[in-house]
RNA sequence: GCGAGGAUGGCGGAAUUGGCAGACGCGCUAGACUUAGGAUCUAGUGCCUUUUGGUGUGGGGGUUCGAGUCCCCCUCCUCGCACCA
């Protein structure tokens, strides 16, 4: 008999499979859909093992589906714009498109030799025009919908990667691909008006029930909606108002200053001629030099300083002086606050610096507080105090009651603000999709017709000198006449975050080859929504966010019927070796490539799916991939070692009653392994327990051939258990049972096979061991027929022996019988 | 500080509805086969104890005939958020 050699059998069913197109996709409306996906990768030299993992899981479910008789979509591609290429273009002086290119074919090597069952034919990639001439189209028609605007802001730039950032992009200060510490700079830039849908994108959450709660937290917190109110403040002896947003309208006679942020436009305009412009201004220039980003940090000093104005509070008239701080920031709700010392940490901060008053107008319901005893700020719902009509009042009600009282007298109205900010698109780099757009000196800014696009990216450009982008000293890209009035205008060199490329690409997949337009209505229709998304924790809401946003706009844009792109979302957890992520710098990286050179495909898929479940971290661990090595050489030799016996018999039907007892214990074995390895998979994706599973039913098989006489074997039987055993394992290491399914003399593939169904009566076993407790602890055990009545059970606890000792002299107090499990005793 | 998740043998992890804690795998121990084995097979393996038995799921309390599972308090770990008015 031949050994396991997964070397020669992988790659020899890797290529049946590719030049039969086994997993070319096609619409078929007779059967139900099921889109599976796995995060796409960023083409970046090699895989590695967290990419093995997330493919493993995607491919599990494709195949595992399949069997099951649904028209599976299972497709992959390559998020292929981005710095790195750019990067290794200065670098090593070869072009980004060639690199990719190298790079992807690469990969796509690496994939195919893990066995994954991708439909290659709708392959994208998002640095081809094919494809990003519909990332133009799109942009094109955010546009149009009101949704693109270019808009000068104070913006986080990363000078290592000499670009800006979208504020998600921008990790604890700091950007999130190079680690470099971000800067404010005032630019022109175009945005994405995500806000809009801020609302959307929160409570549509809700109907997300696949989804991860932190994940849902994560965007929830990122949103960040708060109910509150707008409040105007007269400016004294001016005709301005001061616009406030706050959520604590209820301590709104505890006002006792404001404070603008830096960037204020009334800061200028209030000073201005007055004898504290110098102080103002130059504390204002100071304060804009830190990013808002590092001035909205907790840490951050509160720093001030008057203005030497004063404004009206509308509810009691009373003059407060107006302040500007650091600590406003001119992005969130209207870039100014009432400061409320007394019930806002914060301000109760600031207000001791500076020597503002303090004023209690919330008291706690059991005791008393003076204003100037106080040591921090009382931010808890209380009764109304110094609040004129609302005095003795609850808070809490008075929140809704001023804001009433507020729209009443046309001193404000009810608001909600948001955290979110506009998504920043533009990205003043090469390796992008350009943003398809042109300056005209007498039209303005006019957008590239759809008929022009794409707007190609040219190819012919040099990485010498700068790492700034090629496109902006460009003259031949530059230089184009206005699509309007004819005359001379410029193209926008900045292309387009590659966020955008990756918000839109698994509608691309359900319509690879639509030529008019991003993909046809009734193939997104069919497929979508993507009913099991994979991916790492680290998109929760970068990617994750973009996307939800992306569908629904294209919803309202009438091009999709779906206002949610992904129904169920696993976040798998990273792997991990030796207590560290995989590092070169820790040297503990072990490549998908070294495993399947010495163990093959089947084997690392084997380990990643049993080592952990899949949303947990996974420690790596050799030993643990000899283990499945050993389990799958194992499986080889029950099926090779047995083939002329299981090739003989051709049919497995079996007569239960006719089984012997050992025969009865395999045939409840093999019923029971498909009906836990079914259930693991499809309700719970626990492959770690679906896989302990098979191996039961391996040494079951095992323990059978060894009890049994040489001879005797019931063949029938047999034959269902290597047969129910290939299929169960199919979906985990396709090779391996593809190569056993033929040595058993299977013409069709065995990936074309239905999933096994089980026996529900033969999950019964004729006989239950029955637990006898006394008082609760283990006494003795006793095994009896299955579904024996209560009454029977009770008189075999009771005549056991061992159990007689123990209730000599006692008195039973209760008895406690649960059919088919136990008997407990309470005695006294 | 707020929010979420978690803590089970030497290790990775099971226990789906409150009902035998530790499935499955790794490791370890003993044995068989063998020139040899780091191949394979068999048996064992939570801890303490001499069998008997006792004890055991981060710690403390509670509910229950019965708790890893439910309730209360505490400790520690991981992740996310945190000057957002």
């Amino acid at each position: 008999m031949s050994d396991y050699n997964p070397k020669e059998i992988e790659p020899k069913w890797q290529r049946i499979w590719e030049d039969n197109n086994f997993y070319q996709t096609r619409i078929d409306p007779g059967r139900k859909k099921y889109y599976v996906l796995e995060m796409f990768p960023y083409p970046s030299g090699k895989l590695h093992m967290g990419h093995m993992r997330v493919y493993s899981i995607g491919d599990v479910l494709a195949r595992f589906f399949r069997m099951k008789g649904f028209n599976v979509l299972h497709p992959m591609g390559w998020d292929a714009f981005g710095l790195p290429a750019e990067n290794a273009a200065i670098q090593h002086k070869v072009h980004p498109a060639r690199w990719t290119d190298e790079n992807i074919a690469f990969m796509k090597k690496q994939q195919d030799s893990l066995g994954l069952s991708y439909d290659w034919e709708r392959e994208v990639t998002t640095c081809y025009p094919d494809y990003y001439k519909w990332t133009q189209w799109l942009f094109l028609k955010l546009y149009e919908m009101g949704l693109a605007y270019k808009e000068k802001a104070a913006v986080n730039w990363c000078s290592q990667c000499e670009t800006v950032l979208a504020n998600e992009q921008v990790i604890d200060n700091v950007c999130w691909r190079c680690g470099t510490r971000v800067s404010p700079q005032d630019l022109e830039q175009w945005f994405f008006a995500i806000t809009r849908y801020a609302d959307r994108l929160l409570g549509d959450l809700d109907i997300l029930e696949g989804w991860p709660e932190r994940v849902k937290i994560m965007q929830r917190n990122w949103i960040g909606r708060s109910e509150g109110a707008q409040v105007n403040f007269p400016v004294k002896d001016s005709s301005k108002v001061i616009n406030v947003f706050t959520t604590r309208p209820d301590t709104l006679y505890g006002v006792t200053y404001m404070v603008l942020a830096p960037e204020h436009p009334y800061v200028k305009e209030m000073v201005e001629g007055t004898s504290r412009e110098k102080e103002v201004l130059s504390f204002v220039e100071e304060m804009r030099r830190v990013s808002e980003i590092d001035r909205a940090s907790a840490e951050t000093e509160k720093l001030g300083i008057f203005t030497g104005a004063y404004c009206i509070n509308p509810l009691n008239g009373e003059e407060i002086p107006i302040m500007v701080g650091n600590y406003v920031l001119m992005s969130y709700g209207t870039g100014a606050i009432m400061a409320v010392p007394a019930h806002d940490q914060r301000d109760f901060i600031f207000a001791k610096k500076y020597n503002l008053p303090v004023k209690l107008v919330i008291k706690p319901p059991d005791q008393d507080l003076i204003s100037e005893e106080m040591i921090e700020a009382y931010e808890e719902p209380g009764i109304m105090v110094n609040s004129g009509p609302f005095d003795g009042m609850d808070s809490r009600e008075c929140i809704g009651k001023i804001t009433a009282y507020l729209e009443e007298n046309s001193w404000g109205r009810q608001d909600v603000s948001y955290r979110l900010r506009d998504w920043l698109v533009s990205r003043q780099r090469y390796w992008g999709a350009p943003i398809p757009v042109i300056y005209c000196d007498s039209c303005g800014t006019v957008p590239v017709p759809y008929e022009d696009l794409p707007v190609h990216l040219p190819l012919e450009v040099e990485f010498e000198s700068s790492r700034q982008s090629s496109l902006k000293t460009l003259e031949e890209f530059k230089r184009v006449s206005c699509p309007q009035c004819g005359g001379e205008g410029q193209r926008e060199t900045d292309t387009m975050d590659t966020f955008v490329c990756s918000s839109w690409y698994f509608l691309r997949y359900a319509s690879p080859f639509s030529e008019d337009l991003p993909f046809e209505r009734e193939e997104v229709d069919y497929w979508l929504p993507v009913d099991q998304y994979i991916g790492g924790i680290e998109h929760a809401i970068l990617h994750l966010m973009y996307s939800r946003f992306f569908t629904k706009v294209l919803y309202d844009a009438g091009l999709t019927g779906i206002t949610e792109p992904f129904s169920r979302l696993l976040a798998q957890g990273m792997v991990y070796k030796d207590g560290a992520k995989m590092a070169k710098s820790k040297g503990n990286v072990v490549t998908p490539d070294e495993i399947v050179e010495k163990y093959g495909a089947d084997t690392g898929r084997l380990f990643i799916l049993f080592a952990a479940p899949p949303e947990k971290d996974l420690d790596w661990s050799d030993k643990g991939v000899e283990g499945c090595y050993r389990f799958l050489r194992r499986v080889w030799r029950l099926v090779n070692d047995n083939r002329d016996l299981l090739r003989k018999s051709h049919q497995e039907s079996i007569k239960v009653n006719e089984l012997n007892s050992l025969e009865r214990e395999v045939y409840q074995m093999i019923n029971s392994a498909v009906k836990r390895v079914s259930e693991d998979v499809q309700e719970r994706f626990n492959f770690n327990t679906a896989i302990s599973a098979i191996m039961e039913l391996v040494n079951s098989l095992y323990h059978y051939l060894d009890k049994v006489e040489a001879g005797e074997i019931k063949e029938n039987l047999f034959l269902k258990g290597a047969n129910n055993l290939i299929l169960l394992l199919a979906p985990f290491s396709p090779h391996i049972t593809e190569e056993l399914w033929s040595i058993l003399g299977h013409e069709e593939s065995v990936h074309l096979q239905s999933w096994p169904g089980y026996d529900q009566e033969a999950l019964k076993a004729a006989d239950v061991e029955v637990v006898v407790q006394i008082n609760g602890k283990v006494r003795d055990k006793v095994v009896v027929s299955a579904d024996s009545s209560k009454e029977e059970l009770l008189k075999t606890a009771k005549s056991l022996p061992k159990i007689q000792s123990q209730l000599e002299g006692k008195e039973i107090v209760k008895e406690i019988i649960v059919p088919n499990k136990l008997v407990n005793l309470v005695v006294k």
